[in-house]
DNA sequence: GAGCGCATGTAAAGGGTTACATGATTCT
DNA sequence: AGAATCATGTAACCCTTTACATGCGCTC
């Protein structure tokens, strides 16, 4: 469970309510752990209780921002240099490859078309972000610093899936003479 | 939800146990969708109520191999060519370096060290599936040509993420007179 | 006959999404 | 005054994992 880890990371930054966590996560961290504001609010009342966060100031309607602790800020330490990385990428474009012989070639084709077409928007967005952050839009905190190493995964990653999709276009559809594993009765000569 | 159509879509390549497709599940589609035994069997009871499969053969043990139903056919294509791809891409790896401004620089280094060493090993593993389908070690059904399209995504990605990790160890750590945002009380001079 | 791998399942708990519900403040 | 946005939370449901439980059949 690394949601609270997540939090945990976000409030190392500074203090920030479950309204401004919830859109950094979907702004930033949405794409490779989502996290919607029920789950926020909830894991946040379960750190509060546990001591590695508190309430930093209350703002107008009912805001309550929250501040990390010394021990918040010991647990995300433990996490990032302890705890055992969970290396599973689930991914539905690639779990559905597996069933592609299974598609009309046309649908086929025009699916792979659109998915070379938004992964390849995503590293883009992603390069136009680490652009920005390069020409010193971000600051030169070290938090930004990560920010940019994080953009630069989600550039070669997303890059990588769009060239794939490319290359698969490419693959030419199966043929019935080459199912010769699938038995098949004997064609009467 | 996608573990009902990932059975579906193996079941279409012939009959299958509960305990043979959560194999498949672990060997071949865990990476990307992991499933555990017991929710696959609870799968499958659903399924089956709903027409999809039906009990192909008893075995010994108590063995009960699933056969797909054309209606089962039916939805896996529906799944494959209508419903909306979801594009998340969860990766604990990615999210931990939002935080790497956290760690300490030895402790990160080897961390990526690890990190670039694990995704060499899969993406060269893949690479070795690969290869052997290429020989024709597999057969040249159609199933395994989407098998094959689908290594290549994993070699693809698994490079990448190394590539990534090793370029990341190559970015300095963080210096005390770089974070600049970070509000500090004036050093009396 | 001991041990391993095959084979199925239930139960409990945890993780995550969607829908529902409410109200305050700011902007136009 | 009305609309948009800020802001928090609950409830119900679904998805997923871990632990528990059982027993057969094959191999050594």
């Amino acid at each position: 469970m690394s949601l609270r880890h997540g939090l945990l990371g976000l409030l190392a930054e500074g203090p920030a309510s479950g309204y401004d966590l919830a859109r950094r996560f979907e702004e930033h961290l949405g794409p490779v752990w989502p996290a919607q504001h029920p789950k926020i609010y909830a894991e946040l009342s379960r750190l509060s209780k546990a001591g590695m966060i508190e309430v930093d100031s209350h703002g107008p309607r009912g805001r309550k921002a929250y501040r990390i602790t010394d021990a918040g800020r010991a647990e995300v330490r433990r996490w990032l240099s302890e705890d055992a990385v969970d290396h599973t990428l689930r991914s539905e474009s690639v779990l559905r490859s597996f069933f592609f012989w299974l598609m009309d070639p046309d649908d086929l084709h025009e699916h792979l078309r659109r998915e070379q077409r938004y992964f390849t928007e995503i590293a883009d967005l992603a390069r136009g972000y680490a652009a920005a952050k390069d020409r010193g839009e971000y600051g030169t905190a070290p938090q930004t610093k990560s920010m940019r190493v994080a953009l630069e995964a989600a550039i070669r990653v997303y890059q990588s899936l769009a060239d794939w999709a490319e290359w698969a276009q490419t693959v030419p559809p199966a043929t019935p003479e080459e199912d010769a594993d699938t038995p098949r009765p004997p064609t009467p000569a």
